[in-house]
DNA sequence: ACACAAATACAAAACGTTTTGCAAAGGACA
DNA sequence: TGTCCTTTGCAAAACGTTTTGTATTTGTGT
């Protein structure tokens, strides 16, 4: 077993000092090694299989390169998975690296792990909430590059990036519209999040943009999971003149709604046409006809996110900037044109 | 802002050199100083929020108290989340923190983000697979302490850890028998992975231990997702002595057996019973009646592989061990009685 | 009181880098 | 050939800890 190879192991090989080396490598301050000397400096590194112990480099510099992400809640959806992967992706095309930690719903374990993050000297960390809600920074991350992720600050103090909640509920809508549709229903959630008002008002913008008007009793709130999207598609689907087209709140909820139409006897789209929001491929693509829905951009966001904050450790002082990332339509089997 | 206090600060608020702040605080070599001088120093760095950098203690102790964690495929189902999290709590509660990268089924890239650990000096790494194949682990890795989680090696030579496949299949199809059932179909699926071959195997065990005989026109090969299972399920409903339950491959694959029933008018469970596994709360949950499954422990697995890290780094050389993790019945609407 | 042992605190070195201030070597011009 | 400037290489300090070897204090027994 080789022993192990540091730079002046590097500087022996190439028969330079330690200082050289690291000019060497660095191309930085490179003006102070020649050429020629600085190839051969990298080959014979590279022929020893060198490699930087950034535990040295990170305390010299006062730089670790490495990004801390907290989340509240990783687990039960493949959200967290897709934010995640994003924010690693772009952290590691800039040669950084991301500690994960969850806290649940724990406040005090937060930030006890908060303050590990910090004692390993996180250039950064990215704050994410699972249920984008308006959330307040914890204190002690004060000081410290931070961004929020499916969460907006009061003040916009801080950078953060939601979806394009309103957009997304139009996008959805519009492709009803398109397909022929004039009486479209709407199942929203109960809970008072921004998603609920935001995915409101998208479903009432588009149907007013195309001179639609808005049925209330065609407008119907259910706790966003399957049973309550079952329920209310129920009890949507069987007035006389019943939507032709359902817009759910969630997949989740249309998963619900196909239920409802399954035990109603309507097919879908022929019958009615359905359209969920976050493009859960686990749910949107094993129904059947595959579900018309809009994704959510998590891992868009968790690249957001990280490049946001490596801006602002590269050129400090950057105002911050709230932004809200485009959700775009997956389209499966789910809408069709109006039954005649 | 307050400036960084580091240990040299807490050695002269408190009146003391920082060798004594040292050794207050890592109480291991602590009976080099007084007990309340212990104390007073503790209290003097608490008051002043000291937090150790470990950046300068790692760099010192040639132990960075990170641990890595590469995974293949990071998306696209939960699964991944639960067993971060296992790895991440596990972790926490030692005192360690988790470093992820993933990289997809480019092997180049995790090479390099391999060697991205390995900068950081992180102190061991699980490997973990997301389809549980056997697999043999990048040859950067060896000399580091590892753990293979959802497969293993040929050879033994390291740790894994990996759900109980047989195990879980007799607890599936157990729970079927135990409602009565005597004539159960199995959907499997075709792809030559451990799981396949392990839940097959569990489901004769099972019928041979109940003294039941496995007809094998209820034994059918799908692909492993909803339509898959939809046609299967289709194949096996349809036959003029079909069986009175289905234990399907995965939770996907038993939302396509809904369907047919669905489509056959055959009710659950009432006509027809089924269980699946995996536990996809996604949609366990939502199915209607919800579907009695067998969860994959995941979180368990994630905690199993750093706590096995963990000793080996504390106790180095403690000979490899190849676990498999009970996989425990989640019961919920979908098994009852035979019909009459 | 004295010597000696035990208990406690301290200064300094080390971990692997980066970077600054200088020294040496090389080249150009007179 | 000598001087001066430019180019290149080096030694040493610093980042914030931990730990070893040693000095100092305190306490005990005679």
């Amino acid at each position: 077993m080789a022993t192990k190879v540091g730079i002046r192991e590097v500087a022996k090989a190439a028969g330079v000092s330690v200082t050289t080396v690291s000019h060497a490598l660095n191309d930085a301050t490179s003006f102070r090694v020649k050429a020629e000397t600085q190839q051969l400096v990298r080959d014979v590194a590279k022929d020893l299989g060198y490699a930087p112990n950034r535990l040295a480099s990170g305390l010299r510099n006062q730089r670790s390169q490495i990004l801390g992400l907290v989340s509240d809640e990783i687990t039960t959806t493949p959200f967290a998975g897709a934010m995640i992967r994003g924010a690693q992706d772009a952290a590691y095309q800039r040669g950084y690296v991301v500690m994960v930690v969850n806290s649940g719903l724990d406040s005090e374990l937060e930030t006890r792990e908060i303050s590990m993050l910090q004692q390993h000297q996180v250039d950064g960390v990215v704050y994410a909430r699972m249920y984008h809600q308006n959330a307040r920074l914890p204190t002690e991350l004060a000081g410290l590059p931070t961004v929020l992720l499916d969460a907006v600050t009061d003040d916009g103090a801080i950078s953060s990036v939601v979806p394009d909640e309103v957009g997304a509920a139009e996008t959805a809508v519009d492709a009803l519209i398109r397909a022929g549709h004039t009486r479209i229903g709407m199942i929203n959630n109960v809970d008072d999040i921004p998603a609920t008002h935001g995915r409101r008002t998208g479903f009432l913008n588009a149907l007013r943009r195309h001179g639609l008007e808005h049925d209330p009793r065609h407008f119907v709130i259910a706790t966003a999971h399957t049973q309550g999207g079952r329920e209310a598609a129920l009890d949507l689907l069987a007035q006389p003149d019943r939507p032709t087209a359902l817009f759910c709140f969630s997949d989740r909820v249309a998963m619900g709604a196909y239920q409802a139409a399954m035990a109603l006897g309507l097919r879908i789209p022929e019958d009615v046409s359905i359209v969920g929001i976050d493009n859960l491929e686990i749910i949107a693509d094993a129904l059947w006809p595959g579900l018309t829905t809009v994704a959510l951009p998590h891992y868009d966001m968790g690249r957001w996110a990280v490049d946001r904050i490596l801006d602002d450790i590269e050129n400090p002082g950057t105002p911050a900037v709230q932004t809200q990332l485009a959700c775009p339509l997956i389209e499966r089997g789910s809408v069709g044109p109006p039954p005649a």
